[in-house]
DNA sequence: GGCTGCATAATTTGATCATATTTTTGAGAG
DNA sequence: CTCTCAAAAATATGATCAAATTATGCAGCC
């Protein structure tokens, strides 16, 4: 497994090795083949990344302390496994927050933000024409990214992003075994909000989006 | 500074460094004499705590991933200041989930659970009839914590809990300079909504709480 | 005789520390 | 005011110790 987390050789100029590790870890988990109940071990990282223990250490932490990885009790790290109260749980979580960025970032949105969404969103479109499931997963993810910086609420983005590790495994592993193809586009109902400056209409796409999402994560449970 | 962040010297028993590092910042970012802009340097923690700098360095970091440290670039790391716009978003992400947390404990709680906080709450009474700031501050924390394990939901909890690590410092300079005297308690609200099962109710001392805390947070900036 | 169950040994993995290296800061000289 | 250099702090490595899992082997039972 995991074979994918991919190694950087080199250190880019000042960016801390435990930072690097953060970050593919991070990407594996988002994106990559880091499967629910799938075990993590530090070792294996050390080999796999070529870093030092104690970097490989800090990232791990800092993944658990957000959500996407969870410490067993026996000094053994696995991706979590969901429930279908957590997935209840994470729905209700993302509707109490993501709606409330859609909404504040239709009030703030320029031209420009919108522009750069909508660019996103077709680059979405594209992956879903041609099956790629990691760019339909990576598109999806930016766009939505996007739409909360707009929003420009750094503390419940961050608290969205948490909330996006935990299930990104899951919804890795719907995709990739459902596909894409059927899904109503929120995104469109989305960008016509902020183009039109309406929070409401964004709310109510969001939640769409939202519940879309998370019920298909249920229904794979 | 710092100089009440106690250091345990022996470890009892399979509780791990990192994790009783962890813990006593953590009590010092809630309750203790960590300041917002205080500078945390992992020397000064190993030195303190007579730790090793692996277990502080995995500490920082998780503290870090929540919000309760910030990193600034400069490889230094500080306690957050909270600038308006903070305390707006928090004040705005606390108002997504409290609620919500507050309405499912009010449907679940059982008299055993309304018994608890209603013991928790008279503590707290008797801190601010003491003007004991700190365990006013840990009884509030123990209230509130309490409220969100009833809910049943430890995601939103947890989201929440990052929260409360935020405004934690700034919360307890405002505390210690204005006394706690003068609040209303709507503790009091939450307790009979709970034994009513009324959610709305809950909803409602729930979202005044939140906004006189941040209120006064906002105020003292 | 083959299979199950448990005790024990071997191996893997995690936790911690001491130390070397690099970076940043800040003081002092020009 | 700027540049240089020394002290302090952070980063990162590898070694060492402890704990847990897995493998192994022996006895007893069907």
């Amino acid at each position: 497994m995991m074979t994918e987390i991919a190694a950087e050789p080199r250190s880019p100029a000042g960016v801390p090795a435990h930072e690097q590790v953060y970050r593919a870890l991070r990407e594996a988990v988002l994106f990559g083949t880091l499967a629910p109940g799938e075990p993590v071990t530090i070792q294996g990282l050390v080999d796999r990344l070529g870093a030092g223990m104690t970097p490989v250490r800090e990232a791990i932490r800092r993944l658990t302390a957000e959500g996407a990885l969870q410490a067993l009790g026996n000094r053994r790290i696995q991706v979590p496994i969901l429930t279908t109260a957590d997935v209840e749980d994470l729905c209700e979580a993302r509707l109490a927050l993501e709606p409330r960025l859609a909404a504040r970032a239709a009030e703030r949105a320029t031209a420009q933000d919108v522009a750069r969404l909508t660019a996103i969103d077709g680059l979405l479109d594209r992956a879903i024409l041609l099956w790629d499931t990691e760019g339909y997963l990576r598109q999806n993810h930016l766009f939505h990214s996007g739409l909360n910086d707009i929003a420009q609420a750094p503390i419940m983005k961050a608290l969205t992003e948490t909330l996006w590790l935990r299930f990104g495994p899951s919804l890795r592993v719907v995709c990739a075994r459902t596909g894409t193809q059927e899904l109503h586009d929120c995104h469109k109902d989305l960008i016509r909000a902020m183009t039109a400056r309406d929070g409401e209409q964004a709310v109510r796409a969001i939640e769409a989006d939202v519940r879309q999402g998370m019920e298909m994560i249920r229904g794979s449970l």
